[in-house]
DNA sequence: TTAAATAAATGTCATTTTTACAATTAATTT
DNA sequence: AAATTAATTGTAAAAATGACATTTATTTAA
């Protein structure tokens, strides 16, 4: 015969006046750590690259590990996320996405954490180095990601992968962009993104035939001498669209 | 100046051998309860259903609810689902997969609970009722399902999104299938779960391309004059295959 | 036994999407 | 004015999709 559910059996004595206070409801359970880990993604122009901190003290002193923290008493995972990736980059209103909670006993040696894993891209442009100099972040470009952490070798893996998956079906990649960019940018990146490499014409046909973006009447000409021309994105459409399939990249199969 | 996480910070008198027990590594930080939730469906032939129980206590008594439970000191969220899974259903090696974890801090009204919520395909054939009556569970249809305690109601409606989303894409739904199926009953378990219908002809061509059904010499005579092929999957084909697009709903959009 | 009824199985054609592939254009540099 | 560079654009064959009806196997009723 099976115990009962402890979540089904809330304590009574707790709604007595005289019960200490430090005594919770729910009888004889463990409570554990809750932290997120925000994998941070950004695009230079030429890679995907991923931002890590370095630990500054004992265990793990000089080891990489991706930014985190504990969810405090009255913040849900989303809102701890949001903080600490604005205590990083002083960014706010990134994209930012929950993709998978690590729970894994022994994952944090120093004491049991379960930890909701995040992926936020953002415009590297707008990625302010100061601001977070006391956990001296870097840029990693996706094949110079050093040894991390506990179980962040994982996690990065796992929001590369997340990545890769949802961006060949939703239009997430803008996210990584300033908001004015050209086709051949766009198109580096989905081919960084994918390692691979797209057919021009191909790829700006599938782009375009979204509806997604809106041509501007300015060029980039400091890439090349004829310049390209600016895009933006269509933010109505954008966001009607989004999660839509849109089949960016038509099949990914052998891509992810 | 931002104040150092506390992730970054373990208490290095821990380490002394006069130290309370009782004491935690990390300092000053709150522990919560973590918890599992389980989004379980069923299809009997006719119908996608959901398992519920219904709470036997206050408060919330006479409500239902999914199965879930507390994640126990020494097991990960993922053995906590395969164990509240079991004790709901007797069933194990069951498909199971982590969708979101819920973190709101007001969701639990007793004490805040972080729930790592799954969704679970079982074939409904192997499920024996008696297993778990403690728990009065049953069988809900998807658009009978009643109001759920807490944050269920939401979790339940991402499960289901969740799954058309995942089954457009992959052949998740012959989880809910017996080994042996015909290609009518899986046709009305796709139409069941986007709540629409398909051509027979285009369907059946669509799942037969992927290459992942083995056509067996019998019938299923109980459903019609003509009788039925059976198929099975083909297992190696679908293990390797599982993870690529399948597509097997072409144009899910709107359904979705 | 024969006919009627039922649901399963199957095929084709038009349309759309995808793939593969190369020439032209705009601007700068020599 | 010619050469260079990278952006822009088009087309035809192949594959996938969507729309649509007839034939087949079997049981039941006449």
């Amino acid at each position: 015969m099976p115990r009962k559910f402890s979540l089904l059996i809330p304590s009574l004595l707790n709604f007595s006046p005289f019960f200490p206070r430090c005594m919770t409801k729910y009888q004889n359970q463990t409570r554990i750590l809750v932290a997120v880990d925000c994998v941070v993604f950004g695009f230079d122009g030429q890679k995907l690259k991923l931002l890590l901190i370095k630990r500054g003290i004992e265990p793990e002193r000089n080891k990489w590990s991706l930014m985190g923290g504990f969810v405090e008493p009255n913040e849900s995972a989303d809102q701890a996320a949001i903080r600490i990736l604005k205590k990083l980059t002083g960014l706010e209103g990134v994209y930012l996405e929950q993709f998978q909670t690590y729970s894994d006993s022994e994952r944090d040696p120093i004491e049991r954490t379960v930890s909701i894993a995040y992926f936020a891209l953002i415009d590297i442009n707008l990625y302010e180095t100061q601001i977070s100099e006391e956990y001296h972040p870097e840029w990693f470009p996706l094949n110079k990601v050093p040894d991390l952490i506990f179980d962040h070798n994982q996690m990065m893996a796992m929001a590369k992968e997340k990545l890769r998956y949802k961006a060949a079906l939703h239009p997430i990649l803008f996210e990584l962009l300033p908001p004015k960019f050209t086709l051949p940018l766009l198109q580096s990146l989905f081919e960084d993104v994918y390692e691979t490499s797209f057919d021009k014409r191909n790829f700006s046909r599938k782009i375009l035939s979204t509806g997604l973006l809106l041509k501007q009447k300015d060029k980039d000409k400091e890439n090349s001498k004829k310049g390209a021309f600016y895009y933006k994105l269509d933010k109505k459409h954008y966001q009607k669209n989004f999660h839509k399939f849109l089949h960016f990249i038509p099949n990914p199969n052998g891509l992810i």
